[in-house]
DNA sequence: CAGTATGTCTAGCACTGCTAGGCTGAGGCC
DNA sequence: GGCCTCAGCCTAGCAGTGCTAGACATACTG
């Protein structure tokens, strides 16, 4: 009966598991629209009923969908700071990584932080990868600089802001190195007094 | 014959702006998900079908309310923009009104920004109105400033930004005066030379 | 071996965007 | 004035959506 009950959890661990990842690549395949709760039951064999009986809905996937992309991103964005930790360089780096995961991925960037979601931010239920992923960017501050949450706030705002737009094509694909390196002078850069 | 088409003509284009004005009202007391076709016909007391008549289809609608978004978007900055034409207090000044002007219309500000659309940006086809609106950022800058065009796009993408994660909840609303007066004193501010 | 519990599926509900086809009433012509 | 035409509108329905109730079968338990 142990044995038994323990290998159906596994088994039902991995299709919990095959749902996620059969919408996640079916809506990186044709776009979230095309992700159906049909489409994605014939995608895993099963019928429509059995996705229920692992996630409340079709939000709930997406959700699951989104944290499992905000441990990735979190990953990333650690891997790209700590290859150049000097200060500017390193700011740079985790940019760049994070409009490159946006480009690369934009299906799973929508469901992260496009699409309507519940999950909660800046707050305490806020999911573990997701704070780190934030933490990315605060890291890469001076730790005496008391605004640095703001300034990875604002940081964030316009690495999302530019990725956003991009996707939706409103504002052109190319130039975006430009963009880049633009935004992180700035952020970086010491305002003129007195403004 | 002549008066009597102009007088239809004249119903249906009345009809036409009443469609636009119930779906945008509509948007704006339930959210775009509660605009349905059925719905909206109920509410402009006709039929279905008439809707149809009008428009290609519910993305046509949220198009028309788009766009009719960013003329008053465009007017909206500009006034703002004129109210305080000083270089960084012009900034500043069109800044904060993009950001009202998203807080307090947010489904507006969602059909312009965030829902999928094929309004072409940054294109030959593009709508006067958004040019204009894109155009008061650009004016905020020194004319002899080569990369205007630039410095107004990414400017444009971090109010987006700040205005989308606010929205959906992912950045909470409390700062956004300190995010404001960052971001423009930021993107005024000289770089240091060598990053 | 009977009884239970678990897991899965078929069928269906209420809704969505959209459209085909019929009806009605007003306009134009003799 | 009376007939015909036609534009405008509506009812009804299609295919698809997310989601669920209830039947069925399979496998474990006493």
């Amino acid at each position: 009966m142990s044995a038994i009950s323990e290998r159906r959890e596994r088994e039902r661990a991995q299709r919990h598991q095959l749902i996620i990842t059969a919408a996640r690549e079916l809506a990186e395949a044709e776009g979230w629209e095309a992700v159906t709760t049909r489409r994605l039951a014939e995608r895993v064999e099963y019928s429509q009923p059995v996705l229920y009986s692992h996630f409340h809905g079709k939000d709930d996937i997406m959700r699951a969908v989104a944290i499992e992309g905000f441990g990735e991103l979190a990953a990333r964005l650690r891997r790209a700071r700590l290859t150049d930790p000097a200060s500017p360089a390193a700011l740079h780096a985790v940019c760049r990584a994070y409009l490159e995961f946006a480009t690369e991925q934009p299906a799973l960037y929508q469901a992260m932080f496009m699409l309507p979601t519940d999950v909660k931010f800046a707050h305490a239920e806020t999911p573990p990868p997701l704070r780190a992923a934030f933490d990315e960017f605060v890291s890469c501050f001076q730790p005496d600089n008391q605004r640095r949450e703001l300034f990875a706030e604002v940081t964030w705002s316009a690495l999302h802001g530019i990725a956003a737009l991009t996707e939706s094509g409103r504002i052109p694909p190319n130039g975006q190195a430009e963009r880049l390196d633009f935004l992180v002078a700035q952020i970086t850069a010491t305002p003129r007094p007195g403004v």
